[in-house]
DNA sequence: TGCCAGGCCCTCTTTAGGGCCTT
């Protein structure tokens, strides 16, 4: 792992856990103070539990959060510009995310190898950085892992859980919190799945 | 009618089962 690399906080919501067929309907990330998010139309319906978890529902008019109407872009366009808000800091970025390993990295290595942009991707990004795995290696003897635990946990704080943004900048503070060192980031570190080696 | 995600980890384990974690 390049030693300027940066750390850039990520989630994704998506239409179900299904890692396979599951389509994107939100990116978000963030590092430091600057800010991605953008919403895409999914081509499929949302499972029931991940319209309860998240709020979106998506309409023959578009897509909604809790009943308020989304500004929505094609998912081409949200990988593209995602690829350039991550290429901007002309630095190699690994892309933290909470269950990166079992859910996050594939989903998005899977849409982006189908939109022929893993290519462009890799050029950028190093390699994921899973916060789950991380505080379990940290805190392995707390009886609970989840991030909304966690939040709580180690910030005293509630927050909109299951809204990409906020997950991940509530993801930043729970990192800077735990102030892991390179070793620790190492075992909770990967390349990729799939072909992304 | 019965299916409906699946990998990891723990233990009352390994010829298994169940809870956690992500949406």
């Amino acid at each position: 792992m390049a030693e300027d690399r940066i750390i850039v906080f990520f989630d994704l919501e998506t239409t179900g856990l299904d890692t396979s067929s599951c389509d994107i309907i939100q990116v978000a990330a963030v590092y430091e103070e600057n800010v991605f998010n953008k919403y895409t139309l999914p081509r499929q319906a949302m499972t029931p539990s991940a319209k309860q978890v998240t709020g979106f529902t998506v309409r023959p008019d578009g897509l909604f959060l809790h009943d308020k109407p989304v500004e929505t872009v094609p998912l081409t366009e949200v990988l593209n510009s995602f690829i350039s808000f991550l290429r901007s800091f002309r630095r190699p970025v690994l892309l933290a995310a909470h269950g990166a390993k079992r859910f996050d990295a594939p989903v998005l290595t899977r849409v982006l190898r189908r939109h022929s942009l893993l290519q462009q991707f890799q050029q950028v990004v190093s390699g994921f950085l899973d916060t789950f795995l991380l505080s379990k290696h940290l805190y392995p003897r707390l009886s609970r892992h989840s991030q909304e635990y966690m939040v709580q946990h180690f910030l005293r704080m509630s927050y909109n859980a299951h809204n990409a943004l906020e997950d991940a900048r509530m993801l930043q503070k729970l990192y800077k919190r735990w102030s892991p060192n390179n070793g620790d980031i190492l075992c909770s570190s990967f390349r990729g799945v799939g072909c992304f080696y």
